[in-house]
DNA sequence: TATCGATTTCCTGTTT
DNA sequence: GAAACAGGAAATCGAT
């Protein structure tokens, strides 16, 4: 019995294989992005047949495409399973049963990287990945995304996120005193620019800690265009598993004391993430830039403690329920 | 075109 | 001696 038959008992899985079909559905706008939509036939195990009825079980099996990931509950997760294995990848249920392991809250399941999806599911984990929902936003959270910044687009897709951006620019109408509450992504997955989960700044402290790190570029009339910080690089390494704690760890978290491993490595990646041209970036430099912000009061020095840094009160973004992802790691033996 | 902020680049000297 | 740290100074780059 696997835990996908109540699933396939709802939606009746005979008819759901051998009827499913795709059309397409431009509820994307602001992007060029086409989702597939699912379009299935259903009939009631106990031989009812009800159009009202069938028409809720569409809805309520079509439930994930209108949330975002980090919000999708287990049973989102196994909607989404059985949809990308049977109508995406045309695969069996038997492939569904070997994806068991996958079944977790989105915000878990966001926080795996590529290798993870295919340890717990071998190969067809590296396929599944691939269809994770990155880009798609669902309309009902346009006001939600309008809080987002361009970095936060860009960390989400590096491809598209820039357009997306644009797109939406001119309904956000950006102005600092507008934003008494911003929201920041982090990142998680296997590219260091994607993101993970939402962490919100709701009180006043941390309002005022935006105020110093974040909008001096929207203050002076900017357009709130925000380049990467290099703090924020290193929080966002911290936020993705990835990276952390292989690359950067957390040394003390509630003192906000974090470590340096692969230094020359993050150097590296920094350098990449800025496009540099002209010579490649090295630990030298990029040290020299972090050191710009101690007085900024994002980043602070650990005397004696050679590549440890600590975030300063001007940093924001930081909080985890789980640093290093050592919960993550014991749960999902990875 | 001027200005601004955040680096980037290069450097010298110091510490571990 | 190597690597990391500290910070001054000038150059660069993207943005308004």
């Amino acid at each position: 019995m696997s835990i996908f038959d109540h699933l396939f008992f709802d939606v009746n899985c005979t008819d759901f294989k051998s009827e499913v079909s795709l059309n397409k559905d431009n509820e994307t706008q602001g992007s060029d992005i086409e989702i597939p939509h699912l379009d299935i036939k259903l009939e009631d195990p106990n031989g009812e047949s009800d159009d009202s009825n069938k028409e809720n079980r569409n809805e309520d099996l079509e439930n994930w495409r209108k949330k975002p990931v980090n919000q999708w509950d287990e049973k989102d997760t196994k909607k989404w399973l059985i949809s990308t294995i049977i109508v995406e990848l045309r695969e069996s249920y038997d492939v569904c049963c070997r994806s068991e392991k996958l079944v977790m809250p989105g915000q878990e399941l966001l926080r795996l990287s590529k290798n993870n999806f295919i340890n717990l599911c071998g190969t067809i984990g590296s396929r599944l990945f691939e269809f994770l929902p990155k880009q798609s936003a669902p309309k009902t959270r346009r006001n939600e995304l309008r809080q987002l910044s361009l970095q936060d687009f860009i960390n989400r897709d590096p491809i598209n996120g820039e357009k997306f951006y644009e797109s939406l620019r001119e309904e956000r109408n950006v102005k600092h005193n507008d934003i008494p509450f911003q929201r920041y992504r982090v990142p998680y997955s296997d590219d260091e620019t994607s993101v993970d989960s939402t962490v919100s700044i709701s009180d006043a402290e941390s309002v005022s800690n935006i105020d110093l790190a974040r909008t001096k570029v929207e203050r002076k009339g900017r357009s709130g265009r925000h380049t990467l910080w290099v703090w924020e690089f290193l929080r966002d390494l911290l936020h993705n598993p990835k990276y952390c704690p292989e690359y950067i760890y957390w040394k003390d978290y509630s003192k906000k004391i974090f470590c340096l491993v692969k230094n020359k490595e993050i150097a590296r990646m920094w350098g990449k993430r800025k496009k540099i041209k002209k010579k490649e970036m090295d630990y030298d430099k990029f040290s020299r830039a972090l050191r710009y912000h101690y007085k900024k009061g994002t980043l602070e020095s650990v005397d004696k403690e050679r590549l440890t840094y600590r975030f300063g009160p001007a940093a924001t973004g930081l909080e985890t329920d789980d640093p290093n992802f050592e919960k993550a790691r014991v749960k999902y033996q990875l």
